[in-house]
DNA sequence: GTCTATATAAGGATAGAC
DNA sequence: GTCTATCCTTATATAGAC
């Protein structure tokens, strides 16, 4: 008799095989990409979550936390990819411009197209770049600066000729286009003859072609 | 006796020469561009207009549309500038895409140069970008988008070979670099034997360049 | 760990005096 | 055209039952 509600049962609340945190997060993400940190409020992220109001304070803290939360859970292994694509990098006999770029964009390549959820995320750090907000910076420069600064430093080496000042302000622009144009990946309609990853592995070579040959103009 | 308060009495109020209306818009440009149009408040705003809160829906009915005629005090000259601009790029004998890049990028160079609170607006703008609002970008598009459309086909005409979807790629590609390059013009620190105006126009040629050379690429 | 209910603050918008 | 005062909604956050 029982036996009839137990899938039922086993099924429980959570209509997803996700915990509550983790529906959290991936809703976060979907909204802050979407409609922007201040934009999102809690009440529709908890709603599209399924979860109650309650529960954002409850595993979170704070809206803020949380936003840090929705970065930490994917920036730590992609930093990690990206210095060990760096190290590589460095390793080869003629390491080149392209290679150093490659190693920054393809593990945000492999994040987009690899996991649920991350090509929103990519979205979502280009809201970051945009987002001229003191506190979220500071969170972002304090646990992932370093990765930055190690990728200027490899750029610089490879271009030696180039003063200081001239190669800051090259980077900035390259950030800029890249962090965006991989955000719009999902806008870009592919071709039908064209599955979405060899679409967008191929936006990617464009992506390091375009920039290498912008820092190296002269 | 009273004319030692007259000066008083006629600076009034008014510590500015500028109307409340003016003052609304230029207090909301500077905490859009700062805050977000989601994160700015009307009551930080008008604190920061010096202007009671009830003024903003008083002059402009509500703060979407406070938000449409910040863009187009703007963009109304701005938009004129450009096409004017193309214009004279088509007229020339020998157009090259240089020609087009630049009657983008000079008009609003000239604006964030010029105009008081025009590098402001420029930053205002690149938030629209980033910001996936759909009654700002419907407002914007319907408004302003034949802008775009027009220097599309100019630069498609100057690049025949490419096919479309890969023109519209790096166009795409290419608006995001110019508008976050232009938007952080205040955040590239110059030389200190260089002018601000010629620091940005120097960089306003890199980045024609730089663009140029994208849309090149094979 | 999840719920309801609620505290408390901040937001946009408006009414009506001046 | 500008003020004060206030309405109403939405927001973040928390308390306490289950």
């Amino acid at each position: 008799m029982f036996g009839f509600f137990a899938p039922l049962r086993i099924a429980h609340l959570n209509s997803t095989p996700f915990s509550t945190k983790e529906r959290i997060l991936g809703a976060a993400e979907e909204l802050f990409a979407r409609n922007g940190f201040a934009g999102a409020s809690l009440r529709e992220l908890t709603a599209s979550a399924k979860v109650n109001l309650a529960a954002v304070n409850y595993h979170f803290g704070s809206k803020d936390n949380l936003i840090n939360e929705v970065f930490r859970r994917r920036l730590d292994e992609l930093s990690t990819h990206r210095l060990e694509a760096l190290q590589a990098a460095r390793d080869k006999a003629k390491s080149t411009l392209e290679d150093i770029l490659a190693a920054f964009i393809h593990p945000a390549l492999a994040l987009s197209v690899d996991k649920p959820g991350g090509a929103t995320f990519v979205r979502v750090l280009a809201r970051a770049y945009a987002e001229h907000n003191e506190r979220l910076r500071k969170f972002l420069s304090e646990n992932y600066g370093h990765v930055l600064k190690e990728f200027a430093a490899a750029i610089s080496a490879e271009l030696p000729h180039l003063d200081k000042e001239e190669l800051y302000w090259r980077i900035d622009i390259i950030a800029g286009a890249l962090t965006y144009a991989m955000a719009d990946f999902g806008v870009i309609k592919r071709r039908g003859s064209m599955s979405e990853k060899v679409h967008r592995e191929r936006a990617a070579e464009h992506l390091i072609r375009f920039a290498a040959a912008g820092l190296r103009a002269d």
